[in-house]
DNA sequence: CGGTTCGTGTAGCAAGCGCTACAACCGTGT
DNA sequence: ACACGGTTGTAGCGCTTGCTACACGAACCG
């Protein structure tokens, strides 16, 4: 009945390859299905329906996210304006934009109302903090870290809009 | 042929409400039509398509919101730790929070590559910007300004995920 | 060998989408 | 009185959405 979980992580890789691609908003459920080379039928077969798919795929492109993270990690600890600096600089990166673009997509479902979104959004965003503070050489680790954060989704969401002189400015001269 | 210019403004009220309370994913055309008092087909008499209807309610809700926040401006020019925790309680204001919801989505829409939304992000953005920094008291306006303006954008995006707790930790003691 | 369950393709549903063709209204100018 | 142009309703187009009913081969279990 409920047991065809192998099967799903065959071509969860491919369905967020796609999300990654084209974005939530172009993720229905037939131009996945093509990407994954499968039908729109059998996705349903695997998922429930189409929420408990979404999840999956975004549960997936998190874990992809951290292991990508891990790899931009620094050597070692840094003080705040100097991890902030980096950050910025890692998330502007073309391997990090798909998952910001997914991510925004996910606040702004989050907001809207998807309290499925709002689960996996916070998910990610925890994770996301931690994984920053444990980077974090500071006196006041949770206060620095929750202001990088800030800082981070702040520029995410401004390069969004063509505002990234903005973020370059912010930064040049404090953090 | 293109002279309804005062017919949309009778409606262009009516349509930002509908889109303030419900948010764009759920404004298409039908449903506009509805909180207008009218009908999908009058909509598209006044608009050439939904791409132009949309841009002109945007911009009539960015209007609003310069009006709303001239209200919410300070008496005087702030330092930038005092402004921007002013600022940050008033963005998460039930009377604001509609606005920064639809600016999440425009945002969202804009990194997946609606131009149209980029600009008019981008428009209201730097009006926000711009607003900010005249109220600001800093001996280096331009930087802090895009600092502020990081941060709140920061907020709106950490909010939207549940992650409010986080924006009040990093007001806590710096800016 | 028979029956039952698993897996999958085909086809289609009802609803919603942006948009449009067509006809009818209505007030005005001649 | 009549024609005409701006305005509006009705109806529907073609398409996409999530989802499902049904049929049929394969595989397994008795």
């Amino acid at each position: 009945m409920t047991i065809p979980e192998d099967k799903r992580a065959l071509i969860l890789d491919k369905l967020a390859d796609h999300v990654l691609a084209n974005g939530l908003s172009a993720s229905s459920l037939r131009p996945l299905a093509k990407a994954a080379g499968t039908s729109d039928r059998m996705l349903l077969y695997y998922f429930a329906d189409k929420g408990e798919l979404v999840a999956a795929v975004l549960q997936h492109i998190a874990h992809r996210m951290v292991t990508l993270m891990e790899g931009a990690a620094a050597p070692e600890p840094l003080p705040y304006d100097a991890l902030l600096s980096r950050l910025s600089a890692a998330l502007s990166d073309p391997g990090f934009a798909p998952f910001m673009r997914v991510f925004l997509e996910v606040a702004s479902g989050s907001a809207n109302g998807d309290a499925s979104l709002a689960r996996i959004g916070e998910t990610i965003g925890r994770g996301f903090l931690d994984w920053g503070k444990a980077q974090l050489k500071s006196d006041m680790p949770e206060e620095d870290a929750a202001r990088l954060m800030v800082m981070l989704e702040g520029t995410v969401f401004l390069r969004a809009i063509g505002m990234g002189d903005v973020c370059e400015r912010a930064l040049r001269l404090k953090g």
